[in-house]
DNA sequence: TACAAAAGTGACCACCTGGTCATCACTACT
DNA sequence: AGTAGTGATGACCAGGTGGTCACTTTTGTA
């Protein structure tokens, strides 16, 4: 047998985390191209050759992996979409912020994989990674702004397009000062508690109602 | 003789340029861990000893390229900053945001070197290169909110961290919807015509104004 | 022309990488 | 006890990396 599957699926269940804990570890730290089989195999305490007998190489072992992260990051969104549907436009986009802040509280290593596959074009699957991601996160936004227009919520003489790209843009910047600390630019949003993000992105989306809101 | 920059700098300038040009490609291409300098030597033609003499190292070479690179960029602000001071604040920010599009449009590869260094951690000379890029840029930009306040062009009672954060990341992502296929998001900016890119960047100035303008 | 200084060279080095596979250990069922 | 199947192992491989350095070639000058 070469490269089932089958064989780490039947792991038990302490190990089989234990080796994609490790491995996450490992992309989160080092992106994919320098992420290293060997630390990976070193910190398990395992030989080389089970890890390439459960995922048949490198790429495998990370599709396996990030593939699993996706699927976990694309339940929430529907949850707060299907819900709620009556509450005000900037309140629910309040609401998506912190629903993305707590998904990148939850799972950090995972949002920092996705971060370095941003602007890496050879970090193999991106295409198919990042297409999925934005196609998710925009269909979700889209949605949203067009009931807001209909019900007329926001104003109706915008650009689709533009205003999705503006919240799109405002939303991942605020994601990315919790996460990088470079990236927080003197706002404080960095590994601050609950409280302050919330305080922010509240303030973050009365700059966003105001500017597309109807009554201005 | 064992690395000093002189022989680098004695060269003729037509070698001097296609060296770093070819480099540049390289790190843009490819990030700094996965660019090669094996790749390096064999498209311009010369030995690797060569260009060891000329940097010392791989590090020496990347710091050299970029730090230039950052030179370039800063010098434009000041210029922006200076002049036009008396013009209104929405204006000059979208004045702002088409110089960075020329930037990027004259540079596409140090931008490409740039993002790429975003998230990547362990990138050498990051935090310098970095901070250093931040800096002058949120120099800049708390330098125009700040006299647009006084002058009354902006709401008085926002959190200037905040505004500043928020035209941040505005800026940030209208420059990467410009140069990242992938990240245009439906607005077609990417690889757009001049006078595509200065509409949308009257829209999106229009979004910012009205959010953080007087009269509201 | 002679000679010294500067620039250019590429075989070579130690190291690390992803990946292979013959072999071993253990269990389960005849 | 015999045997078939499953998982675990790690020495080994080819290939690429950044970096070195003894050597040759070119250049400028007296």
């Amino acid at each position: 047998m070469t490269s089932t599957k089958k064989t780490f699926e039947n792991l038990p269940d302490e190990k089989r985390e234990r080796v994609l804990a490790e491995a996450t570890q490992e992309f989160a730290e080092h992106g994919y191209h320098q992420a290293s089989i060997n630390r990976i195999v070193d910190r398990l305490g395992i030989a080389k050759g089970s890890l390439f007998k459960y995922f048949g190489n490198k790429q495998g072992l990370f599709e396996y992996l990030f593939g699993h992260a996706v699927a976990q990051f694309k339940k929430p969104l529907k949850v707060i979409r299907d819900a709620n549907s009556d509450t005000d436009f900037f309140e629910r986009m309040e609401m998506s912020l912190l629903a993305g802040v707590d998904f990148i509280t939850a799972h950090p290593l995972v949002y920092r994989i996705y971060l370095k596959m941003l602007f890496q074009e050879n970090f193999p699957l991106r295409d198919k990674f990042l297409s999925e991601i934005r196609q998710a996160s925009a269909k979700y936004l889209r949605q949203l702004v067009n009931e807001a227009m209909k019900s007329g919520q926001i104003r109706a003489d915008i650009d689709l397009e533009m205003a999705i790209f503006h919240l799109n843009s405002v939303m991942d910047h605020f994601l990315q000062a919790c996460a990088v600390p470079s990236l927080d630019g003197g706002t404080g949003l960095f590994d601050a508690d609950r409280k302050t993000i919330e305080n922010k992105a509240h303030a973050l989306t009365d700059f966003l109602r105001h500017g597309l809101g109807t009554i201005s």
